[in-house]
DNA sequence: CGACACTTTGAAGACGATCAACGCCGGTGG
DNA sequence: CCACCGGCGTTGATCGTCTTCAAAGTGTCG
């Protein structure tokens, strides 16, 4: 079921494969295929039979759920080496828990929902994976969260900006924004009016932003302000890595252990 | 390192040891030691080397963080097979993320942390039920991060009296808070004034409450007013299995798988 | 040009946090 | 026995923040 299109190269950024041996890499692979997402194509709906587990290759998946109101409500944004249906695989549900959509045209590996458990069971080293990439995540969840209970809105906002950063390489002293205002807004669990007029406040914080167009100043300043409510932000990635930040200096993502 | 006081029928609601076989339940508890905690005791602090994680036996342990202004920030209150510290030891991260204190006289079982990966890795059937153990655990915190996005306080604190319900096997008719207000208002994340005056609210969805002494009035109101504006809600346990919950009619934690 | 999605801006309102004061209770010490 | 104290809980008043409703501006695409 592999893909030509899917080179080991490919699977230097994605935590399940770091560190296999060859044959459990391989005996992974031939599990797998890719997909090709177009921008705004569903991936999976809440409430679908739990058929498979997907990691992103390329691109950008949004989770989002529907609330009664008919809004959707943003839960994460997924890039490179996320995964996702982990969870309701390994709780054996049997329904999505979440909506999956593609941002923009993306990339995805599926495995099937029933090979996942026994390439745990079998092998040591994927189950190890397993448990890291499902602790990191359950991590970045009880930061996101203590985040959103502690930190205002511009303080949210400024973390996002420095996070964009981080996550892209952006140059901080001006990027284009990636994605729409109402995406952005709905990431950070707030209103998009609230969002558009917290723009507008961050300039004195040392962030301007005109149009989808963002300029940060002054990290420093930046950094101090997103920090000083929260005594969990010191231990954001984001923030330890965006002291070491400097134009032109792209980050990669973390690696395994 | 097994004390004489653990039974192997301790073991039945411990999700970790579920559906073991035989010699990989021995292994495992081999591994383990029961430790004793008087009310109040410590278990670790944030910021303390990671030595071991933490299966709760008995009592009630409080998970908290400090916040800068010198308040506590309760993440959770854990019971009977909840697990602690695994986090830390998958992702290797070396200094535990929160205080662990136990509310009242509690027992846990205590297992070194290097030899937790060391298991999973051999034992796949361990390796499942850490998975398993790991996903339900994210799942419920997201379920919370939702709750508290979404609902209002009135609408948690009836919550949390449904789930003592479930939990304790109260008689919704009428029960004793088995906690001080202070530390329930920390878990449902608002402030202590914040919570008594919800208390008074209450009255009207079908709550009423004197001192410590709770009467759920009126189950169907209740549920009704928690789920409302919450679409997650309906997947909790808590409601599906309050809606069967009749006086004198106490409930099991649900099993694995 | 008009439809429509996206964004901005203003004004009002709801909700919870904060500050302050007080009542209650158990313990301690004189 | 009483006075004092500290922890806990209640109640009132006020304040800041975010949501909500409403309206208008901007952009793209047919």
């Amino acid at each position: 079921m592999t893909l030509p299109s899917l080179h080991p190269d490919s699977l230097r950024n994605i935590p399940l494969f770091a560190g296999l041996s060859q044959p459990d890499s391989s005996a992974l692979l031939q599990l797998c295929h890719v997909r090709n997402l177009a921008g705004g194509a569903h991936l999976f709906r809440q409430g679908d039979t739990v058929g498979a587990f997907f990691i992103v290759l390329e691109g950008t998946i949004q989770l989002f759920r529907a609330t009664p109101d008919g809004h959707e409500k943003t839960i994460d944004l997924l890039h490179i080496g996320q995964m996702m249906g982990v969870g309701e695989i390994m709780d054996s549900c049997n329904a999505y828990r979440t909506y999956a959509r593609a941002v923009n045209a993306s990339r995805v590996l599926e495995f099937p929902a029933a090979s996942l458990k026994e390439m745990a069971r079998r092998h040591g080293a994927v189950a190890l994976n397993l448990l890291w990439a499902m602790s990191t995540q359950a991590h970045e969840a009880a930061l996101e969260a203590e985040h959103q209970a502690t930190m205002s809105a511009a303080q949210l906002v400024a973390c996002f900006m420095q996070r964009l950063c981080i996550l892209f390489g952006f140059n901080p002293a001006g990027f284009e924004l990636p994605y729409s205002k109402t995406l952005i807004a709905s990431r950070l669990g707030m209103e998009i009016e609230t969002f558009s007029r917290t723009l507008h406040k961050l300039r004195d914080n040392g962030i301007v932003v005109d149009g989808n167009h963002v300029s940060i100043t002054d990290i420093d300043l930046i950094n101090q302000y997103v920090c000083e409510s929260c005594s969990i932000s010191r231990e954001c990635v984001t923030h330890q890595k965006l002291a070491q930040l400097s134009p032109s200096h792209p980050t990669q993502l973390s690696g395994n252990d």
